[in-house]
DNA sequence: ATATGTGAATTGATTCACAGCG
DNA sequence: CGCTGTGAATCAATTCACATAT
């Protein structure tokens, strides 16, 4: 057991996306050679990624698709569900609370926050906006668990604070800043303008996009 | 030389933030005992992320905030502008269309594109929106570098094998789905539902964060 | 005196080759 | 016979220790 790699759960992230793709088109049975050619890694990285947690597949056949999507969610903790707060609703928080069947996909939205006292007391997407300050109350009385930053840069920092304060247990980082919180609590960042960055390097440094001879 | 680390670029982005942030607090001068803290690695690694580049701060002295930021802004590409397209105009796509001083960032928004009828012709922040048939001429006629892909995980793939088409050097893909393109193209993908697993993992299995006896 | 820059050592992740099972 | 599961080998990334420059 010891370690897993975090690019492992990544990648499994990516396994369970195509086992429910495979599923919804009536698809019964797949292989590592077939996972790895979809999430475009090797076949040997998929069987050790899935080695990581157990034994799934039967030798000589391969795996049976509901099978490993059922225990590629459960690995994942997706066999319940996850109650999520958004904090700042300016445009980014505001496009996340009408993100279309948001709720389908195991996380379902129950609070929304912001400091904006124009923004307070209106109803986005069926919820109520409150104050951070009532988060601590909120967080215990609805069973969220789970916080995202939509805020400034400038705010990220407090906006974590608040949620870890208030008990939740795991941040998705909108914020294009590195926040720091207990090691016990989880931060995904999700940073469109770093990512943009980095493109910027890879497409003016395209030598070192594989040594080209 | 030889080959750089993908962390390493991410971790320069952020290094490149906080400069800026150092600069716009008038400070002057920095380390990499600073920068560490500041960006949540070690000092070692600090060092060795400049060091794939060159030499760029005084030995018992540290860096001085404008020089390094410059440099950093060389080594991501970020001395030019660059022309983005953005394709799929939906919430998502409007969102990204609508964010505030997008073109303050390196970054200039110069075509959007959608299949709905409905859609085409619209202004969106204040661009016309095209059919992707139009990709090919417009790409070459406003110089578009890069593309947005924010439409359905269904047609994300249809969408990069457009971009590639017309010309495109790197893509965003905010889609949840894995795209196929050629390896000289480079693409960053920003996944929140991809994040959200992670973090739905990384909750359940807490002590996976640092093995705590 | 102090903080950078860097080869060497260590740790971690991926690839490989094949043993094991259906 | 085919494909999974896995220890061993390779490759990559991070950490360390210290020589080096100011």
């Amino acid at each position: 057991m010891s370690t897993i790699p975090t690019a492992t759960i990544s990648r499994l992230v990516t396994y369970l996306r195509i086992l429910e793709q495979l599923e919804s088109q009536g698809i019964k049975r797949t292989s590592s050679e077939h996972l790895a050619e979809e999430a475009q890694v090797s076949a040997f990285q998929v069987r050790k990624d899935l080695a990581y947690f157990g034994r799934f597949g039967t030798r000589g056949a391969g795996y049976t698709v509901p099978t490993l999507r059922r225990e590629l969610r459960r690995i994942l903790g997706l066999t319940r569900s996850w109650n999520v707060a958004i904090i700042g609703m300016g445009r980014l928080g505001q496009a996340i609370a009408n993100y279309p069947n948001f709720d389908s996909y195991d996380f379902i939205l129950k609070g929304l926050f912001d400091t904006d006292p124009e923004k307070i007391g209106q109803s986005i997407s069926g919820l109520e906006v409150f104050h951070p300050e009532q988060l601590p109350r909120l967080v215990k009385e609805k069973g969220i668990d789970i916080g995202f930053i939509t805020v400034s840069p400038e705010a990220a920092q407090i906006a974590a604070d608040a949620l870890v304060q208030a008990g939740i247990r795991g941040i998705l980082n909108f914020a294009p800043a590195v926040i720091n919180v207990p090691k016990e609590i989880h931060v995904e960042p999700v940073d469109f303008l770093a990512g943009l960055k980095r493109l910027s390097f890879y497409i003016q440094n395209p030598q070192l996009k594989e040594e080209l001879a």
